[in-house]
DNA sequence: TTGAAAGCGCTAACAA
DNA sequence: TTGTTAGCGCTTTCAA
């Protein structure tokens, strides 16, 4: 066995090494799987032939004996936003563990890379896959072939009744609430929304949340102001900062759907002159960790985004077991006070 | 075929849709294969079982056959790095592009958790594999494996002569010493140099571009300041710019071996009320998006982390082609000057 | 403690 | 245009 140019000789296969360390094949396949007892002459024997021969296991073998890939997959919608990416973080760990590695799709909140990468995740047999699902109306068939496939599934951020799985999702209504509730007690009366793309659910749960919080403090939930970042790109975030700057009557505060948002908004705010929080404040979603060492730091509504991932990752390997039955986690929202609303203190 | 509680029954196979469309195996293979053609009516009654039988192909099986898998691994040094995330996208983009998915893998610089990565790939037979290589003091045996695997291997931020392999980095010498010749010409002497985990060679190479803008100056390089983040959390990162803060002889400028360095320390001084640049100047690396958006905008030395996990998933199948030859790019550095060296202009 | 042999689902060479 | 068949590398009975 050798490398040259690129080009590889025949890998070696365990009827290889068992040829050389002149035994069965079956003797390289129980000592490889721990599945019998080897005597130790043997066993010396074999391991010296796996070495010489350079032996690498071939995992396909062994999915196609029935037992699946040692694969889940992670199906973001928007790479870069460090939300995914400490989910991510949490699944990996939690993944690595148990011996898995993660396949990482990002769909930014298009439905046919979804089924893209289900269907890759289906004919690979992995184990499960933690899905942020792009908004659907519904039609959730490329799922249910993923399910057929025999794969858990685990959803982020869908309602439990919507598709019958396990999930996890943040009370988002509440968390809007709680936003928002907290600028109205520091005054502000004139308060924009502001979303984006993808995560359209969660988005539109977080500012019924504001509205409730403003028919609950006899404000007009319809004087809620609401703009939308263009795509998920910064540039196109910060330009929101922008377009709030320009507007006639500027709001006193903003509700920003993510930090991600209110970040670049903040730094556009910065940079035109306009004072966080004496001209505007700012409330953000997710408490990433940038939030809390941004210049001004960011009030925010909390999620433990790691901890989501963790979660994740384990009700997904609970689900590949026998008598599991399908659970929703809610993640309660806290609100996180910084000074991006209340000022220094 | 039917989902009930997680369990699956036993998934069609080629052999089930031969048999219910009353056609041969090699028929359905074909037929899945676009490999030879098919009669209408065949067709039609084929493509009828499929939908039936709600066919899920095996790619085990096809891997069996001597065909590679259409996976793709990342192993990247440090997740949560917008500079990964975004090599991450390109490799990404292209691998959809090419009918491949992405395996991510972190290793926050452990040799161990490289390993453990690059084992499961080989015995995935994955086409191929970018890796930013943890330090390994040249021991690279796990490589070596993959390799013999069949992977094709691009090494992100190594030394061409290191490992012979395909290979993409930049002249971090050369940005090092952008960086500290930008602060120079500005008047500065004081420069302290701000590492952290991860990345020890890219990190050296730029310190040492470091010194030698300062010999060229004619300033003594061993007054360059060196100080070093504790880990790679944005508390650590953080932390630095408090450490720098209270240093006796404060510097006029630090030059960072990151931008999330730079940018964390900027947090820090802009809440102690040191003002970027006049009381402290300072120079990133990378040029990640934030920098720009940051509310004193950052100095830095771009790099085109995109376009690198492009090239680097170009470069990987690249390799596959018969007559490969191993090539190593060097993405040339560019200084990008914003207010954190000169100020509002 | 070890071995022989039957497949897992699929592709491809060959035959019809 | 379609079919038959021999494996790919491995796990797993069952037998020795």
């Amino acid at each position: 066995v050798e490398v040259s140019g690129g080009t590889v000789a025949k890998l070696a296969t365990i009827r290889d090494v068992a040829a050389l360390a002149g035994v069965s094949i079956a003797t390289v396949s129980n000592l490889l799987n721990d599945t019998k007892h080897i005597s130790p002459v043997t066993r010396a024997k074999v391991e010296q032939a796996l070495i010489d021969l350079h032996f690498i296991p071939n995992s396909a073998s062994r999915i196609m004996r029935g037992s699946r890939n040692t694969v889940i997959g992670f199906i973001a919608l928007d790479a870069p936003d460090p939300f995914f990416v400490n989910v991510a973080r949490g699944i990996e760990d939690v993944a690595r563990e148990a011996g898995c590695v993660l396949v990482l799709g990002t769909t930014d909140g298009q439905v046919e890379r979804e089924k893209q990468y289900v269907e890759a995740l289906a004919s690979m047999r992995v184990l499960g896959a933690v899905i942020a699902p792009a908004y659907t109306g519904g039609d959730e068939r490329h799922l249910d072939r993923l399910r057929l496939s025999g794969a858990a599934i685990v959803l982020l951020g869908a309602y439990e009744s919507e598709y019958v799985a396990c999930g996890i999702s943040g009370d988002d209504v509440r968390g809007g609430q709680l936003a928002v509730e907290h600028l109205i007690s520091l005054g502000h009366t004139s308060i924009v929304c502001v979303g984006g793309p993808g995560g359209e659910r969660q988005i539109k749960d977080r500012f019924a949340g504001a509205a409730l919080a403003m028919e609950q403090a006899g404000l007009d939930p319809g004087s809620l102001g609401r703009l939308d970042a263009a795509g998920v790109s910064i540039a196109e975030r910060a330009d929101v900062g922008a377009r709030i700057a320009e507007l006639p009557d500027r709001p006193t505060a903003i509700f920003c759907a993510s930090d991600t948002l209110a970040l670049a908004a903040a730094g556009t705010f910065s940079r035109l002159g306009i004072k966080v929080p004496d001209d505007i404040a700012i409330v953000g979603y997710n408490n990433i960790d940038q939030t809390a060492l941004a210049p001004v730091p960011l009030s925010t509504v909390a999620l433990p985004q790691y901890e989501i991932g963790q979660a994740a990752a384990r009700m997904l390997f609970s689900e590949a077991e026998p008598d599991h039955v399908h659970s929703h986690t809610v993640f309660e929202p806290e609100l996180v006070v910084r000074e991006s609303t209340v000022g220094r203190t």
